[in-house]
RNA sequence: GCGGGCGUAGCUCAGUUGGUUAGAGUGUCGGCCUGUCACGCCGAAGGUCGCGGGUUCGAGCCCCGUCGCUCGCGCCA
């Protein structure tokens, strides 16, 4: 209770009835009958309905507010007649009659995005009038999700032995990765703080210290081009880092929360621990993707040997195979008695939206395989082909024919794709994987060097002798991602302790001593003091809430968003600053023409 | 940086093959209305058809350019 309240809008019932009370809120809206008015008086925790008679003192002032107007209204709570219940609202039994109104805030001029109805608007609209869009009933309901969301991660991860810590959000650039925010420094003329990409060294620095387990909702910072699924420029992690672990122990601390938050906020079902695991090289074979939606049923298998042989005569594919490429199969279960439209779409969708030679395919109906290109297989290669496609009558195939990165990725996306198409991708469900032994390092074709693949301070699989026996191309690493229905949630990796073992995985990345020891010095010295084995992950927590609340986009669940091009429309960011800030930061303007 | 989609009243949208004065719903304003809960009824105001250029007797519609928003590609260890 306060001076401008006895009760919230949400709470008042029948068990009320007769007494005098005060309710405070926003004007939701108001149908006014001439003789008798109602208001839907809105806060935070509900609606409900005021009522006043035209000889009331107040019935003019008040039927003359607009909506959105803040008001406290002191009345009698009443019952309302049989058969005028609102059974959409918890207060639906009742209304407030009106004793006397208090004008809090006074709307004047027209809404830019009315609150009632949640109609569809313009989303620079939205961003700009972020204040009103927020009191919508869906958006709101998102942000309430997010911050239960979170405080559920935080209760866990405390509750698993966790401690939370603040790591600094002025730090150094560092030179992998993304593109960096810079901070002028006003005290070091000329040069720059960075805002951090991820805690990375600092959470490594806070294992070599001995705080054995940490957490951190943490923002992180990059500044990269948005997507539906990305801000641009900022977003949080569940940042985690554990010491004297393994893998399959970083897995099993981490299985329990994951599977715990989306059980807690989701009706649909979410996988239990252990969660499957996919090692990496599988899932661009199987699933064609380093993110593969479980919820999909089907199985791409590689089908070069069958295009390869000398009485398969397909010429097309041939070519691509003696240039070193691959042939891979996505089956589509009962779609042989589709109309020739089904497969022409998925012909045209991977010609003009992948830019792939296109999507050939065979069916099989009535012991019979037809299609463009059934005619080149005789049918014991055509009898082989199905065992290994696993498909059978009544079934058809896809193959898309590319190098070996091109065919998974066009197979990858037309699984997506038949499996959306035919309506058997598992609805109402959240499927989690590991995608796990990333390799170590990868072939930079640009540069003609061996690059790293991912993050240059994973423990390579075999530590120092793998480094110095195998070819490079050959190594996995202790480098893991757990996915969600198709979303990659995260990076992971047992890290690298060892100085001497990540001073030669840089060298085979083509980075000499010095380089490593002037970039990572501050963390490589610290390793020679005594650090634990160590690892972690960073699941992204705005995915995480997305996924629980079903959206695709990302500034739905994101309280105050930036639009697709980083700027924030309510509060003018970015913006210039004056000629005195510049020269505090020593800093001058070279804005190319035109911009 | 590149490609797709969209842009008509404050908002959501319709607008036929290029043809008279660009419409509807909603919101706003005015009037009526004592049981609504998307209240109802009557009336009014409200338009640089994103902007610029072109084709044409005539452009919201066709063409070129440009701007804005959005989705994707590149990018995102």
């Amino acid at each position: 209770m306060t001076s401008y309240r006895t009760h919230s809008c949400g709470e008042l019932r029948a068990s009320e009835i007769g007494k005098t009370v005060k309710i405070a809120g926003w004007i939701h809206r108001k149908r006014d009958h001439g003789g008798v008015a109602f208001i839907d008086l809105r806060d935070h925790y509900g609606i409900t309905q005021v009522v006043c008679g035209p000889t009331n003192e107040y019935y003019e002032p008040l039927t003359r507010l607009r909506a959105e107007s803040v008001v406290a209204i002191t009345g009698e709570v009443i019952a309302r007649e049989a058969g005028t219940f609102n059974a959409d609202l918890a207060s639906g039994e009742i209304e407030l009659r009106v004793i006397s109104i208090e004008v809090l805030s006074e709307v004047t001029q027209d809404l830019p995005v009315p609150v009632f109805g949640e109609l569809e608007y313009p989303e620079d609209i939205r961003l700009r009038y972020r204040f009103l869009d927020l009191r919508r009933e869906t958006l709101h309901k998102n942000i309430i999700l997010r911050s239960n969301i979170i405080s559920s991660l935080r209760r866990r991860m405390n509750e698993a032995g966790f401690f939370e810590f603040q790591t600094p959000i002025l730090t150094a650039s560092s030179p992998e990765g993304a593109r960096d925010f810079l901070v002028p420094s006003r005290l070091h003329p000329g040069q720059f703080y960075a805002l951090p990409q991820a805690p990375q060294q600092f959470k490594q620095l806070i294992m070599v210290a001995g705080f054995d387990r940490y957490f951190q909702i943490a923002p992180c910072f990059r500044d990269e081009d948005a997507r539906a699924d990305r801000s641009p420029g900022e977003f949080y992690q569940l940042d985690i880092e554990m010491s004297f672990v393994s893998q399959d122990d970083v897995f099993a601390a981490i299985e329990p929360v994951l599977s715990g938050v989306f059980s807690e906020f989701s009706n649909w079902q979410a996988d239990a621990a252990p969660f499957t695991r996919i090692k990496y090289r599988d899932a661009m074979l199987k699933y064609g993707s380093d993110k593969p939606d479980m919820r999909n049923p089907l199985i791409i298998s590689d089908v070069t040997a069958i295009f390869a042989r000398e009485d398969v005569t397909f010429n097309a594919f041939k070519g691509v195979i003696a240039k070193g490429g691959v042939v891979r199969a996505i089956p589509a279960p009962k779609s042989a008695d589709k109309p020739r439209s089904f497969f022409d779409k998925l012909n045209d969708w991977a010609r003009k939206e992948m830019q792939a030679a296109g999507l050939g395919y065979i069916t099989f109906a009535d012991g019979e395989a037809k299609g463009p290109i059934a005619k080149f297989i005789p049918d014991e290669a055509m009898a082989r082909l199905k065992s290994l496609a696993g498909v059978g009558d009544g079934d058809s195939v896809f193959f898309a024919c590319d190098t070996e990165a091109g065919a998974a990725k066009l197979a990858g996306q037309a699984r997506n794709k038949i499996g959306e198409e035919l309506d058997i991708v598992e609805k109402d469900v959240y499927r989690f994987c590991w995608v796990v032994d990333f390799p170590m390092f990868e072939w930079n074709e640009d540069e003609k060097k061996v690059d790293f693949s991912h993050n240059p301070f994973s423990m390579p699989q075999g530590g120092m002798e793998a480094l110095l026996t195998k070819d490079p191309l050959t190594i996995d690493a202790y480098q893991y991602d757990i996915v969600c229905n198709g979303v990659e949630l995260s990076s992971g990796a047992i890290r690298n302790h060892r100085p001497e073992i990540m001073l030669k995985a840089f060298e085979i990345a083509g980075y000499g001593a010095e380089v490593v020891e002037e970039k990572f010095g501050g963390m490589l010295n610290a390793f020679r003091f005594g650090a634990p084995p160590h690892g972690g992950l960073a699941p992204g927590v705005d995915r995480m809430v997305m996924l629980i609340a079903n959206t695709p986009n990302i500034r739905e669940v994101t309280m105050f968003p930036m639009n697709q091009q980083a700027q924030d429309l309510m509060m003018q960011a970015p913006s210039s600053v004056n000629i005195k800030q510049l020269r505090e930061l020593s800093l001058r303007l070279a804005v190319p023409e035109g911009k």
